[in-house]
DNA sequence: TACTTATTGAGAATAATCCTTATTAAGGGA
DNA sequence: TCCCTTAATAAGGATTATTCTCAATAAGTA
């Protein structure tokens, strides 16, 4: 959970045999600008760089979301039925969970510095490497309470 | 998050206008009394009921699976790639959370009662009903730190 | 028992994600 | 700075988990 620039990455995926390319740094960027709150599908990504005239192919958008996630540089979120949004990784006082209505999606986000340390000790007990630790609450909204709909 | 019978779901299913059915009944058995620690993909509920000579179809399967986890009687849980698992969502002292590996899926529960706590009390103050609340730890294992295969 | 309509089963449809392959270009060494 | 090795990209096809459609069935209710 460490904060990268475009050297710190070209410097971690150099020394596993690995490049820096401009899709990837393009795409860090991408994450370290986007406003705290704002989560990116595969899809929104793709979209947001055609928009800025610097389109990335969607193969490669995945390998890089996926890549990222699994370095710890990305938080892999399951928002929403269907598919995954990602966000930039930080430590606190930037680290934060969310709360979900699993009728509407709408989400909160919320911060809490205990879960974190829990997270850090167990995987520390388990001997394991902590890349994120996320708390999911699945609730229903004060509006989808109010709503007949069914479910 | 509370624990359910028969009767119980069916008491809260025609309270919705909707009905019990042997699927629906079966399904709540086989979580109930499926050992902590397992978890259930679709497909594997859908093989686990052929082989018990009590074929349910896949459309059914998901549809329950779905269903109950909006009620708050199973959790859904991302805990590899590709599909997701359910398993029976219950209350302390059983509540628990997850450990993920995310290069080999091998996964390890811990429990933790703050944690709910602060779930509860979170969803309280922005007037949502709670239905699950999951620390998710992705992190490395000792293993897969070992190996030099690539993420 | 009869009626209404939620639910099921079967298969088709959808869509997110991954895979394949030719091409490009990053990194490291001379 | 130029070369070589090979990791990474782009494009489109393939995969597959999940949802949808619809006719047939059966749960709940009076
Ligand atoms: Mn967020
Ligand atoms: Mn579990
Ligand atoms: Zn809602
Ligand atoms: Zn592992």
């Amino acid at each position: 959970m460490a904060v990268y620039t475009s050297t710190s990455l070209k410097a971690e995926l150099n020394e596993r045999g690995w490049r820096l390319t401009p899709q990837r740094e393009t795409i860090l960027q991408i994450f370290q600008n986007l406003p705290e709150g704002n989560h990116l599908s595969a899809e929104d990504l793709y979209n947001l760089l055609q928009g800025q005239g610097q389109p990335i192919s969607l193969s490669t958008i995945y390998r890089t979301l996926k890549l990222m996630a699994r370095m710890g540089i990305l938080r892999e979120l399951e928002l929403a039925e269907g598919h995954k949004h990602y966000e930039i990784n930080q430590p606190a006082p930037h680290h934060h969970h969310h709360l979900i209505c699993v009728r509407c999606n709408k989400t909160i986000e919320f911060k809490n510095d205990s879960i974190l340390k829990t997270g850090t000790k167990t995987a520390q007990k388990e001997g394991y490497h902590l890349l994120d630790c996320q708390m999911i609450i699945h609730a229903i909204c004060p509006t989808c309470q109010r709503s007949l709909l069914p479910i």
